[in-house]
DNA sequence: TTTGTTACTGCAACTAAGTTGCGTTATATT
DNA sequence: AATATAACGCAACTTAGTTGCAGTAACAAA
């Protein structure tokens, strides 16, 4: 179930992830805005925004929940899939924008992928 | 600093892993040994085990923390890298021997990558 | 076989990301 | 303005994993 009504919480929180096109840990956010909006809903308002297709999430090299803006999906349907890179220098995360080519596996189906890639940024490599 | 002496948890430990070519999770470890091993042990032994290059680890799609036999590594050298499978249906994690070809990412250094392929494994599919 | 060193173990207490229940507040509709 | 209920804040909880420390056991030397 997703958003409903446009409250301030949504605004702000919507204004993080396009101020720059970069992935937001929810730690990151409970950190910055934690005085001023409960953690428990920035929890909930980015697991909402995610069902929306405004959002997707994905679990960084420490286990923590990323979230970075969706392109083209919607509510009923998600298919914005993509690698990321975490630098390992900066910890700064983002999403790469290339399809997967994925290993030839067989007897299995495959549903969903993840590939987190590590290493150097730009600005952490110059 | 990896295993200096052969004990008892040591040998119980890559028992489980010998009797199955299958990876395990510490919690599942922890809950089946639980009330013979101490959790804490449990932790400490893999993660001497995987200093020593006999066990590798990964984060399985909600990050818990898996554990699968390393071919050819050791305590200097930790090539063994390679996607993993988990399966939806039953919760089985195996690793793939396969490469995994990156896709190209400019202006950016690459030092590790970990591909998460989740679908239904050759048991549940059929 | 005994002794001594110290790696390893168990326990209890802790850490931290994320969740849940519930009473209150604020958004949107009539 | 009155109403319905989505969304919020708070406190308490859950759970995988960690830490400190005192006691135990592996292993080598005597
Ligand atoms: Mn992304
Ligand atoms: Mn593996
Ligand atoms: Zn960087
Ligand atoms: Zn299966």
């Amino acid at each position: 179930m997703g958003i409903i009504r446009k409250t301030k919480t949504v605004e702000i929180l919507l204004n993080e992830f396009n101020k720059n096109e970069v992935a937001i840990s929810a730690k990151k956010l409970i950190d910055s805005l934690g005085n001023t909006i409960n953690k428990t809903t920035i929890y909930r308002v980015l697991d909402k925004l995610e069902d929306d297709g405004v959002l997707h999430s994905f679990l960084g090299k420490d286990g923590l929940k990323w979230y970075a803006k969706c392109n083209g999906c919607s509510s009923s349907k998600h298919t914005d899939m993509h690698p990321h890179f975490q630098c390992l220098s900066c910890g700064k995360v983002d999403c790469i924008s290339t399809n997967v080519v994925l290993p030839n596996i067989p007897n299995r189906q495959i549903e969903f992928s993840q590939l987190l890639i590590q290493g150097k940024c730009e600005v952490c490599c110059a």
